[in-house]
DNA sequence: ACCTGATCATTG
DNA sequence: CAATGATCAGGT
């Protein structure tokens, strides 16, 4: 039976609106939270809590005569207090045998409805689910991503079909993850066009598209892509005019001072945050930034594009390796960051000489992050032993990867001091040989 | 000539 | 005043 409890949109956006405020414990009137281990439970004790639909697994407060699906979820905020999706949200199963056979039109997959009411609740680390409060309600309609889901699913597709399907990973598309699924990392299943079994694997809305959902919430934009495509596209244009020229040209043009003594290290940061934006800003600068993570690098090469230097990462915190890796934040980092390389070529020449050559995109496979898991878990293991000898030094691989390495002030014995304070005076760093290898993978597929 | 640990200017 | 984004520079 259908519960055709609200007739109009407007109806149903009201009440929703009621359940702002509301914590957990006070909906959860069938004391579902007490059993563990069901993953849509917070969504079971909104229809039964809020909504008021019977508990049996036919229960479904998902409102088929509006077009519209229920969906709780959660966010947190980060440490530099911005508010992020907790976890991507995981839609149905990818049923290897049947995807090839799909057209995205007619794939039984994805969304029963193309439009999300969206109930947010903030999630605190190693807190109760009884106590989590929901702040917000918000109708989204996906229709706006059509585009970008429907080039999704058809690389996922085509990937398939190719027998590929043991390479999928979430980096290969932007919106839509094909992420893993089963509790076990191991589990395997079979897939059509090849013989190697490959992992089991759900479509889900990426936690960073999430992130962009719950940013409309406090963000106004038409969604316009105006003239760009891609955020490559965008950032080309606007480095068009600098092509050819040295740091400290391109530095004196945009400030209008030249660098009177020592060139800042950073100075194609400084550069970038100008001319771009800062990070943290990129999402109020363009509407491409909203639904992805994009990180800008600076980064010298020489004139094959192999890289001069490491690329460093944020400080490693301690605290943070509590998690394991299946479940970390460093994981989700990897598997949906989208690095920006803006390239300055110069083999023999200092910084601030180095000229603007080219800008490179570079995401991470699953065999990627694979190998970063090793890292992570080196040190995770090193921080439950106190035994800085167990960390990733570089000497620890034969092949180029995620290492550990020093980042402070002079006199910071990072590793001495590794466990003094929760955030450590070291990084991670990612090989140059590793980042060359990414670059002419792209350049190879282009 | 690299590696790898050390260091620095800028930023929030 | 500590974190960030990156380069510097000493030892091999």
């Amino acid at each position: 039976v259908n519960y055709l409890k609200f007739r109009s949109v407007d109806e149903l956006i009201t009440y929703t609106k009621g359940i702002v405020g509301k914590r957990f414990g006070e909906l959860d009137k069938y004391n579902l939270l007490e059993k563990k281990g069901d993953k849509g439970v917070l969504g079971k004790i909104v229809e039964t809590g809020f909504y008021g639909y019977p508990l049996n697994n036919d229960a479904k407060a998902d409102f088929d005569n509006l077009c519209i699906e229920l969906k709780v979820a959660g966010f947190k905020e980060k440490r530099d207090k911005t508010l992020v999706a907790k976890e991507r949200l995981v839609l149905s199963k990818i049923d290897y045998m049947e995807i090839i056979h799909e057209s995205y039109e007619f794939s039984k997959l994805l969304f029963k409805n193309k439009r999300l009411l969206i109930i947010w609740y903030q999630y605190y680390e190693g807190k109760n689910y009884p106590m989590f409060q929901i702040h917000g309600c918000q109708l989204y309609d996906m229709t706006k991503d059509e585009i970008i889901f429907k080039n999704d699913f058809n690389i996922i597709k085509d990937k398939v079909k190719r027998g590929e399907a043991h390479l999928l990973s979430e980096g290969d598309t932007s919106y839509l993850g094909a992420c893993t699924k089963g509790a076990k990392g191991t589990d395997r299943t079979k897939q059509p066009n090849s013989d190697k079994e490959a992992k089991p694997r759900a479509y889900a809305l990426k936690s960073a598209y999430m992130t962009g959902i719950l940013k409309s919430l406090y963000i106004d934009s038409d969604g316009d892509f105006g003239q760009y495509r891609t955020v490559e596209e965008y950032i080309k244009n606007i480095l068009k005019p600098f092509y050819g020229l040295t740091q400290r040209e391109i530095y004196s043009s945009i400030c209008g001072i030249t660098i009177a003594g020592s060139v800042p290290k950073n100075i194609g940061k400084m550069i970038s945050d100008r001319l771009i934006g800062k990070d943290r800003d990129l999402e109020y600068k363009h509407d491409l930034f909203r639904k992805t993570t994009y990180k800008i690098k600076n980064i010298p090469v020489d004139k094959d594009y192999y890289p001069l230097e490491r690329l460093s990462f944020r400080n490693l915190v301690l605290s943070e390796f509590l998690t394991e890796w299946e479940d970390s934040d460093w994981k989700t980092y990897f598997e949906e960051v989208t690095l920006i390389l803006i390239c300055y070529e110069g083999g023999g020449t200092k910084n601030g000489d180095r000229v603007l050559k080219s800008v490179k995109k570079i995401t991470f496979t699953a065999d990627d992050i694979e190998r970063f898991g090793k890292s992570y878990r080196m040190v995770r293991e090193a921080i439950i032993k106190e035994d800085i000898s167990k960390l990733p030094y570089p000497k620890k691989f034969k092949e180029p990867t995620l290492v550990i390495a020093p980042k402070g002030n002079a006199g910071d014995d990072a590793y001495e001091n590794f466990f003094k304070h929760d955030t450590t005076k070291s990084c991670f760093m990612l090989d140059e040989e590793y980042i060359y290898n990414k670059i002419a993978q792209i350049s190879r597929a282009e």
